[in-house]
DNA sequence: TCTATAAATGGCACTGTGCCATTATATATT
DNA sequence: AATATATAATGGCACAGTGCCATTTATAGA
């Protein structure tokens, strides 16, 4: 296959001689959440290459056959390059593989989902990418027009943070070093699109036993609260009686 | 690569240029469980040609580029060429990749776990099998030495399994078409490992509104038990109040 | 008729939650 | 200095689902 640019993705497409290969392509990309100025956001970058070159997708590519030991390395590696990001949540999503979702033919990519503080981020577009920005989820959608099937990934994507929101302490790996409760049950109503009560939020949360005061205050102008840290226990999963009407005002 | 059969898998794996491709190969793979005698089950075949010819491992292949449409497709049709089952419980659990995994180099595997009935089951060893059997699952193992990292896969599925039993009506999926209470309790505890509270299971799974009563009573020598079947409602995930403690006596 | 066994129900204390009111602690205003 | 205002944090209680154990119901066999 040439390496020349195409000028366009027909082009591309005809020197791209899919049959030359009896197996998919595989590659991982990586949902990336945080939330800042009130809202979720999501990363996404512009495609330097054909196909699909100058459209918006999600943070992704394919697997380093000779430096990446595993799947996880790679979104890892991918995370990393365009974030700076070295220790972020990272869960293994799911994977969607089809014949039509790639112009080049049979396709599979294992989709990770990452969740990072909004802070201390250094965008970076890297390799494959002209362009790398935060854009705004409402209701699973960006307004930008995405590659690929990325759409339908961010959508179910979002959905499962929506639903693991409800019953885990997920949400902590998107607030800074520190913060107080209010922050992080506002952080959970961005999420989830509703208004919680206070005081379950308060039992549930402390209750679950992941969080430690720091000692300090954070003074807002009124009434100062307690400012707490995650205390290492990562992987508490809180139950909630029903989970239909769990805390929805 | 030649197509003549190779004495060992040293030779095979010399004639296969692991290096002709800069991709992973990938599969899919489906742990299919049954519960029967009492015991959790799930299938392994006999692999045919190497590499690991003539171990035992998880029901799975490639994908067939040309007549597969999507990942489930290939799943499905392992699944159907295998046991005849054509409308099991799928649902997608994990993708594992590394470099290790298969001696032929980096590869990908999504893999599924079904539920079947074991009633009515037909197995056939088919394409890629010398045999195939069901296997007894305790503490996660079966007592065959899988190839690749089969065990691990079905180890982490069978974890899997087990604590989505705990909030959710999956066992209805191994049950006959029509089953007794008590039977479906019986399959809860064979997965768990552990004994549940007869009122609070009546209550819970009868609440989940999954269940309709066939009007019909099963005599088994004692007092006849109710016959249900289920409704058609599939997806009731039901909570617990707390999620360790859950019926465990 | 009595006994053994399994199916199914009754009853109640315990616990987490939703909900709303109240108290505590800061700043800004007069 | 006293008051208003806003947010943080707690108190209190009814309600619902659960765990637990006792009781009742229905059958076969002795």
């Amino acid at each position: 296959m040439k390496k020349e640019p195409y000028k366009t993705e027909k082009d591309f497409l005809k020197a791209y001689d899919a049959n030359a290969f009896d197996r998919p392509n595989v590659s991982v990309d990586t949902v990336i959440f945080t939330v800042s100025g009130g809202v979720l956001k999501t990363l996404i970058m512009k495609r330097e290459n054909h196909p699909a070159q100058g459209q918006w997708s999600l943070v992704g590519g394919f697997i380093d056959v000779h430096n990446d030991q595993e799947l996880l390395d790679t979104a890892k590696r991918k995370l990393k390059e365009k974030t700076g990001v070295k220790t972020p949540y990272l869960e293994q999503f799911c994977s969607f593989g089809s014949k039509s979702r790639d112009p080049r033919g049979w396709s599979v990519t294992t989709v990770y989902f990452a969740l990072i503080p909004s802070e201390g981020v250094e965008l970076e577009a890297g390799q494959g990418a002209t362009d790398i920005k935060w854009s705004a989820v409402t209701d699973g959608k960006v307004k930008e027009k995405l590659a690929f099937d990325h759409a339908h990934i961010l959508e179910e994507c979002t959905e499962r943070l929506k639903s693991k929101v409800l019953y885990t302490s997920l949400p902590v790996h998107l607030m800074p070093e520190e913060f107080t409760l209010a922050e992080l049950q506002n952080v959970y109503e961005i999420i989830m699109g509703a208004a919680m009560d206070h005081k379950s939020f308060r039992r549930r949360i402390l209750r679950a036993d992941i969080l430690e005061e720091t000692g300090k205050m954070k003074d807002t102008g009124r009434r100062p609260a307690m400012l707490y840290r995650r205390n290492g226990n990562e992987n508490t999963h809180f139950f909630v009686r029903n989970i239909e009407s769990a805390q929805m005002k």
